[in-house]
DNA sequence: GTCTATATATTGATAGAC
DNA sequence: GTCTATCAATATATAGAC
C-alpha cells in the first residue's frame, strides 16, 4: 500500500472515531506510519486530505447500499432489509456523523456529504416506488417524503444510540418503522 | 448579568453555533466580554463550563417540550405539533449536535445529553399512551419503540437538513409521519 | 471577582536534506 | 516520494496585580 493510501486509510478510520476537528494531521500520521513529507506532498493540507477520504467512504458506503436497495427480490424486503441492517450504532454514521462539524461550513468538504444523501436519497426514493407499485405499499404515501424519513429515522437513530449510549435504538426503529409502514392491524 | 452568566451564556451560544471541538475558551471570553480571570475563578475549564452551559441548554429545552407534549388537548394534536414545530433546521439541534463529538467519550459531559432524551423520551411515551387510549393510535403500536421512533426522526431531520443545506427536510418528515400515524387510505 | 501577562503543549504548515 | 527539523499561530491554563 502506498504512502498516499495509507494517510487516506488512516484518515477515514479517524474521521469516523474522532470527527474532522478532534484529528490532527499528526494523528493521522502516526496512525499511517508516514512523515510531514509524504502528507503535504500528496495532499495539500488536512482539509484537502479529509476530502478524499470522505470521497472514499462516500463510495464504499453507496456501494454496499445499492447492492441491497437496487438488487433483485421485493421491494418490500429490501426496504425491511435497509432498516434492519446490523449497524456500529454506537460509533455513528461515516458520513452523517460529520454533518455538524462541516458541511455548510465548507462548502468543498460538505459536497460529498450532500452527494451521498442525495443518492441514497434517489436508491430508497426508487424502492419505495415498486413498493407501491406491487401493493405491499399504500399508493398515496409521497415516494420523496417517505425516503427522507427512512433516512431520518436512521441517521436519528445514531445520534440517540450515541446521546444515550445504547445498542438498541436501532433495533426499536425498525420494529416500529416496519409496523407503521407494512403491519397491518392484524399483526 | 454577572460574568458568570455572561460565561455561560456565550458558551450555550457557541456550542450551538460551532460545536465543542471547534469552540475555545478565548472564543468564549470574546463574545461574552470577559477575561481569563473570570473564566477560570468561576469554571475549572473549558469542560466544567460546558457542562454548566449543557445542562442550561437541556432545561430550556425541556421546559418547552413540556410546555406541549404534556399540555392539555387532544395528545394527537400535541404528537402532530411535536413533529410539526418549527425549527432552526439548519443549526442542527442543541443538544443533538453535540453527540458525535462527546457524549461517551467523556461521562460527565455526556450526563446531561443523556438525561434530555431520556426525559423526551417519557414525555413523548405518556402522549403516545394517551392517543392510543382516545383511539387516534393503534393499541398494538409499541409506545416506547414509537417514542424512540419519533425522536430519531426530528433528530435524523436535523442531521439531513445540514448534511443536504436543505430547510425542507422536517416538513417532509412530519408529513410523511403523520400520514403513517394518523392518516387512513382515506386521507 | 476581574483583569493583564505569561507559560506550555498542540495545531497545521513549511524548509530542506536524501 | 519520504524523512526530520523547524515555525508561527492557537488552545488551554496559570500567575499575580488590583
Amino acid at each position: 500500500m502506498s504512502k498516499k493510501e495509507a494517510l487516506i486509510d488512516a484518515t477515514k478510520q479517524l474521521l469516523w472515531e474522532k470527527g474532522y476537528e478532534a484529528t490532527s494531521p499528526r494523528d493521522i500520521q502516526a496512525l499511517s506510519a508516514t512523515g510531514q513529507g509524504s502528507f503535504y506532498h500528496h495532499f495539500d493540507g488536512k482539509k484537502d486530505l479529509a476530502i478524499a477520504a470522505l470521497e472514499e467512504i462516500s463510495r464504499e458506503m453507496l456501494d454496499i447500499m445499492r447492492d441491497n436497495l437496487a438488487a433483485k427480490g421485493p421491494a418490500q424486503q429490501r426496504l425491511e432489509s435497509y432498516l434492519c441492517k446490523p449497524r456500529e450504532s454506537l460509533k455513528g454514521c461515516r458520513v452523517g456523523r460529520l454533518a455538524n462539524e462541516i458541511s455548510m461550513q465548507d462548502p468543498q468538504l460538505g459536497q460529498p456529504m450532500r452527494a451521498y444523501f442525495e443518492e441514497l436519497t434517489e436508491l430508497l426514493k426508487h424502492a419505495i416506488r415498486e413498493a407501491q407499485e406491487d401493493g405491499s405499499l399504500p399508493a398515496h404515501l409521497d415516494a420523496g417524503d417517505l425516503a427522507t424519513t427512512l433516512l431520518a429515522v436512521v441517521q436519528g437513530g445514531f445520534v440517540l444510540s450515541r446521546a444515550q449510549d445504547r445498542t438498541d435504538i436501532h433495533q426499536s426503529i425498525a420494529r416500529s418503522m416496519i409496523n407503521l409502514l407494512f403491519g397491518g392491524e392484524a399483526r
